[in-house]
DNA sequence: TCAGTTGTTTATAT
DNA sequence: AATATAAACAACTG
């Protein structure tokens, strides 16, 4: 699920019952999802510091506390819950941050991606040094000059996390198919006029999806139709497209997204 | 049994 | 150098 709005979602369950609060201890369910940390370093590093108002970048979750800072990926299916103390474990609780109220706990079933910690604010940013500006914070200006000089097709840039980070394949068929632009088009094809198209699109997307923590699915947007296999598009009624671009799923509608 | 899945990285080819 | 593609990672569903 994680793309931007998912993200965002978890930032705010983090702002909302982590903020404040002493981690006690921090149970590593399943060693698996650590990277380039272990078990024991991790609870040591945590343990009585409390957390700090989390940052969102993109798909990444900068969990700040008064000492370390704890990031978190969550890669396809991964989630993070707060519950009390004597809630029932689930199955693909991974890391469980013990508060002095409640828990915070890291879920994922799939664990293609997991936790880091960066003991300093220099290691943050060298974990993120590769990761282009953030997709709802992005200015035109800036959203422009990265996509000019590129060349492929526009939704493999939109996805590329070097360039923008947060668009994910729901997304990225989403705000292609609300702008009317295919998703094969050379980006080095879009004229002035349509880049802003797209960027104005980009931001309605996500401006509609943050606050529902998901990308919604939606009867008049593509993800309330792309689930069914033989859905006609929500605008005009053609059947959708479907193809596999840069090895994703894509759906797109050939009469509205011409090209 | 097989294909597919909302992410990222790596190897290989163009 | 930059892009494109496939595979791998891991777990599960239809």
């Amino acid at each position: 699920m994680p793309e931007l709005p998912d993200v965002e979602g978890f930032r705010r369950v983090l702002a909302e019952h982590g903020v404040g609060r002493r981690i006690e201890r921090v149970r590593v369910v399943d060693p698996g999802v650590l990277r380039g940390v272990g078990a024991g370093t991790l609870d040591r590093a945590l343990r009585g510091h409390r957390f700090d108002e989390p940052e969102r970048h993109g798909k990444w979750l900068l969990a700040h506390t008064d000492g370390p800072t704890v990031l978190l990926h969550f890669g396809m299916t991964g989630s993070l819950h707060w519950c009390g103390t004597e809630a029932a474990p689930h199955r693909h609780d991974r890391v469980i941050f013990v508060l002095d109220r409640g828990e915070l706990r890291y879920r994922d079933m799939r664990k293609l991606q997991g936790v880091r910690l960066a003991h300093e604010p220099d290691e943050v940013a060298g974990l993120l040094a590769k990761v282009g500006p953030d997709a709802l914070s992005v200015t035109r200006r800036d959203f422009t000059e990265r996509l000019r000089g590129r060349r492929g097709r526009v939704k493999s840039v939109l996805t590329d996390q070097s360039v923008l980070a947060g668009l994910g394949n729901l997304l990225a068929d989403e705000i292609l198919w609300q702008a009317r632009i295919s998703p094969w088009t050379p980006v080095d094809r879009l004229d002035d006029a349509r880049r802003r198209v797209l960027f104005d699109t980009m931001r309605r997307v996500l401006r509609a999806a943050v606050p529902t923590g998901r990308v919604p699915p939606r009867r008049s947007w593509l993800t309330g139709a792309r689930d069914s296999p033989d859905a006609p598009c929500p605008r005009c009624g053609t059947p959708l497209s479907r193809r596999r671009l840069s090895g994703r799923g894509t759906v797109w509608c050939q009469r509205c997204q011409p090209g």
